[in-house]
DNA sequence: TATACGAGCGAACAGATGTTCGTGTCAAGG
DNA sequence: CCTTGACACGAACATCTGTTCGCTCGTATA
């Protein structure tokens, strides 16, 4: 077998791409004999078969329609959509995600999934405002995305609700015999000391964005 | 006609982009009909023109398997893919980029466009060594995306070569006079004076990424 | 020259698939 | 009680669409 594609195979390969990004779905077998002038639907089977054996397509016996193009689905996968769900400041809760109306939320962000981990369940999506996370070099307009999840390990960053304080911060997290300490990313700052009845988890920290205008 | 979807169309709205993302092409009433468990191809049929009719999805008569997803091929193509060319480090040039082979990039990081503007030519990305760029906000472990060029507007964070001191660094960028002024993010900081002979733009800071392990 | 093989041709066939239509159910409203 | 409209049923129908098969052509290869 010729180790390049003919001519015939590259521009029917061509073809199905074009076709799938303009209309959603593959072409059929006499669409791409039409539309690319080839005489009989059986050359086309003939060649389909040969970008099959390459393992540039899969093929779906008696299936109309039943083209995939090896590859490109899968890059499609490696995408997660997270829901932009809110804001978050210092002090001011997070949004309550139960409340927030799927539908409603129209903006979304997409990341390749080795950013998230495998794990792509429960992640949301918010807007920094203010200068509060500085510390943890995060910084207004900033994106995080966080996994939502109520207790945290030793050392995993983590979003509070200071239930005291009325605040919302962004730290490490260490539960230290009877008490937390929530220590800043940056080594120079103090780190805060209270009572496991003073903090809510709102989540984990998964992946900061900050994209500049 | 009522404000929210009837639980059958939503199963319905469900499984073709399940379908969609396990098979590549869309599927054919009679699956959605036998999956679903629904005594007629014609409920089916009146659903999806319901479906149509919300501008949830797109039907192509008289061909099979002509669903598309509304809004799904193009969040596709909102998509950006970016290959990870090397690393940024203080005292470390950027990889010249015209010497990195495409073929051997095997990474790449997905974003939505919107996090990287429209123009989505010349850019790459970076994985941040060290900590010489803390008072960008930006520390190690990160990932930087850049726009290759080799000028920058006053104003613009840039990844700048100081030929003299023989460093990459990653400030703000302003031409002052004959002059030129980088400004590190953080306020708290002095900037640094120097020539435009010394200073080699590589190209221009358009995203910040952090990936909490 | 004979044979093999990649490539293409055209037509017929069978199964896959969308469409249509008469009918039925049920709840809301007059 | 009747009407209306959303929703559902099932079967018949008409295409759409993949597959198959016998045949041709040209280029290597023996």
């Amino acid at each position: 077998m010729p180790r390049a594609l003919s001519q015939r195979q590259r521009a029917i390969l061509d073809y199905i791409e074009r076709f799938l990004d303009e209309n959603g779905y593959p072409p059929t077998i006499r669409e791409i004999q039409h539309d690319l002038n080839i005489s009989s639907t059986s050359v086309v089977d003939y060649n389909l078969n040969v970008l099959e054996q390459r393992n540039l397509i899969r093929r779906n016996r008696n299936i109309s329609r039943g083209i995939e193009l090896v590859g490109r689905r899968s890059a499609e996968k490696r995408v997660v959509r997270i829901p932009l769900v809110g804001q978050i400041a210092a002090g001011q809760p997070l949004p309550v995600l139960e409340e927030v109306d799927p539908a409603t939320v129209n903006d979304h962000i997409e990341l390749s999934v080795d950013l998230v981990g495998k794990q792509q369940d429960g992640l949301f999506a918010l807007r920094v405002k203010g200068f509060s996370m500085v510390d943890a070099l995060i910084s207004d307009g900033d994106i995080v995305v966080l996994r939502r999840q109520q207790t945290a390990e030793n050392g995993e960053t983590v979003a509070v609700w200071l239930r005291r304080e009325q605040e919302t911060t962004l730290k490490r997290f260490y539960h230290e015999g009877d008490r937390i300490r929530l220590q800043p990313a940056n080594a120079m700052m103090d780190p805060i000391y209270t009572t496991p009845d003073n903090v809510e988890i709102q989540g984990k920290l998964v992946t900061v964005l900050r994209s500049v205008s």
